[in-house]
This record gives structure tokens, sequence and C-alpha cells, in this order.
DNA sequence: GCGAAAATCATACGAACGGGTGACGCCGCA
DNA sequence: TGCGGCGTCACCCGTTCGTATGATTTTCGC
């Protein structure tokens, strides 16, 4: 009887791994009503612009009796306390209104550490530490079936080979470990780091 | 020769997966300048506030000359410019500026999976889930020792009893354990955390 | 293309393993 | 006092494992 099964090459585990942390910011705007103003901060307001209106009431009384009794100082007059109530008036329109303000929500993402959970180890086979043995590919997959409990005819079923070539792979895998015992080669092999 | 490239299946390793995010904000304050404003709406307005104030002008020129031509009628005059100017000048103050803008930084913690260490994991025997499968202390010591890669025989002549005794032991546990083989048993003594 | 390493398969044999059965002694518990 | 669980030991038998030896084919580097 010819073979009828062959070899199967392992295509080396590609484990993902790094993934960068994208940090945007969006900004998002939205409008807040006025906010309440306190009660005894308003009466003193409202005092101290009393006594401002008042004192610039009485600067405006001395300087109509003191220069603007010429003709045509009564435009002139009226001018001056435009002006100078407009500016008073922005003025108390700024301060003592609470103006709704805008607010600008700005999102910053920030890296928070989370533990992975539990890295399952992936362990990648590591050729260094089987070439260092002298293991070979398939000696190393014979191996790792042979820890998961499997006889050598279940591994011979499984990668598609004879019983006897299970036997020649597992002989030859035990001369590397030294060992004398699957259960020993495979006690050896983790502590080896040849499988997890 | 007529073997056919056989090939091996490897078992697709589930890989964990979704963590969720916890998405948790604080809210930090701060103020900045008030923002640049369109160049035209300025000019508009200075020209509506002009149009407006000359209107208001003329309205009181009008007044001036219709009414208040009699003795007195000067501080009622200044007090009506005053009082319409402050309220031109609040107007002013609030429709002209930009309203104030605070700046809310919002953190967004975003999950950066990080390597757990690999805790060391001192496995204690726990004879809690020893129990849990029926096997008893001196299986469970067997179970180990084959584990080390032992045979029944170097293991009866570690703990000082027959072979014949071992592998009854070991016949038991494997019942026990629905193992066919030693390295199935130690495989399935893993996973049950009887042994590390 | 040549040669070495690797992978494959076969046969044979002794050793180790695993299952089955039976037996005995010890100990805790009802 | 009997029963059941545990630990111990023995024998038998079939299977699996490990070793030895020999062979062919495939793969890969030079």
């Amino acid at each position: 009887m010819q073979r009828a099964a062959g070899a199967s090459r392992r295509a080396p585990r590609a484990s993902g791994d790094g993934l960068p942390l994208p940090l945007t910011a969006t900004e998002v705007s939205g409008v807040t009503p006025r906010p309440p103003t306190n009660r005894w901060t308003s009466a003193r307001h409202a005092l101290l612009y009393g006594v401002l209106g008042g004192t610039l009431i009485v600067v405006l009384k001395v300087v109509e009796y003191r220069y603007l009794v010429v003709t045509h100082s009564f435009e002139i007059y009226g001018a001056l306390i435009a002006i100078i109530f407009v500016g008073l008036g922005i003025w108390l329109g700024l301060t003592l209104t609470g103006r709704p303000e805008r607010i600008v929500i700005r999102e910053v993402e920030v890296p928070v550490e989370v533990p992975v959970p539990a890295a399952p180890e992936p362990f990648v086979p590591d050729p260094a530490r089987r070439e260092a043995l002298g293991v070979t590919r398939r000696e190393l997959e014979i191996l790792g079936l042979m820890a998961d409990g499997l006889s050598n005819k279940e591994i011979a079923d499984r990668i598609f080979v004879s019983e006897n070539t299970v036997k020649t792979h597992s002989s030859r895998l035990f001369e590397k470990l030294g060992a004398r015992r699957r259960t020993q080669a495979i006690q050896l092999g983790k502590e080896s780091g040849l499988i997890r």
C-alpha cells in the first residue's frame, strides 16, 4: 500500500496586536439659561449704581451752572449727557445683567488602562526555542497533540499519516528531549517552552 | 507513489473580544476671550445704530422746540436724554457684544489594553475541586506524579506501594475523569484545576 | 543538480499501560 | 455490628507505547 497521506505545513499563527489609540477631539456647543443671581449681590449693585448715577447728576449740574449758561450750550449739554449715559448703559448692560453664556463642550479622549481579560496566552511556537533543541516542526506538532491527551493512532488520524510515522516522530522527539515516556516528553516540552 | 497532499486541521482558537468601555466624564471649566466678530456684521450694526441715534436726536429736537421751551424744561429734557440713552447703551451692550463662552472639557475614557503581568498563580490544591469530582487524595497524588512524567513503576517506588496499586488508583482516576490515557488524564486534570 | 535534513512508511519486539476482577485491612458512621 | 469508602495488592489479558532497523520520498540550501 502506498501512502495516501501527505504532509501538512503549519502556517505560523499570526497574532494581531498593537492597536494605536485614536486621540481625536470633537466639539459640541450648547446654550445654558441665565444663571440665577444672588439677591444680596443685586441689592448691593443697585445701591452702587444709584450712588454712581446720583454723583453723575450732581457733576452735570455743576457743569451746567458753571460753563453752559451761554447760548446754544443746551445742545452740547444734551450730547454730553447722551454720550455719558450711553457709556453707562453699555457698562450696565454688560455687567449688571447675567448674560447667558455659551458653553462649548470639548471632549478629550483619555487613555485608560484596561487589563486585557487574562490574555489566553496565544503562545506562538517560537521557532528559535524549537530549533535550539533540534526539534523539527512535525515533531513539535506531534508533541502538542500528545499534550492534548491524544494517542498515537488519534494523532495519526488527525494529521493524516500512519501510526508508524507518528511513532517514528515521537521516538526522535523523545531522544532529543531526553524523555523516555510521552508524559515525560510533555513535561520537558513545557519546561523548555515548546508547548504551553 | 500516489500520495495526495493531506491537510492537517487546527481547531480555531476562540479569541476573546468585546470589552465594555467605561465612559465616565469629568468636567473642567475655563474661560476664553470673546470670539472675533464678523466685519460686515459689525459695519451693518454701526450703520443701524447710527441711523437709530440720529433719529433719536431728531425726535428730541422736535420735542425740545415743541414743548420744552418753558422754564426748567432743561432738567426734564436732560433726564429724558439720560434715560433714553441709558436704555440704548444697555441694549447696545447686550447685543453688540458676543456672549462669553465657557469651555467645558469632558474627559472621555478610552480603554487601552494593557497586558496584565501574568499573575504567578500560586495554585493551592483546593480540596473542594477534588472532592467535587470524587477524586481521592491518593488518586490526586498519583495524577500529579503522572503529570511529572513518571511511569507507574516510578510512582510506585516514589510513594512506596506496588505497581499494581498505582495501576488500580490510576484506573479509578481515569474512570472519574473520563480519561482513557494518562496523557488525557493530565490534560483533563489541568482543565479541572486539579493540578497546575 | 547534489546532498543533507526532514518527512514518510514498514516490520518486529519488549515494555508500559489500561481494564477487569477479586481480595484484604482500616476507618468512620449509622 | 454492619456497611461503605478508601487504600492496598494480585493476576490476567489486550492495547498502546517506545525502540530498533530499514527504506523511500520530499524539501531546501548551496
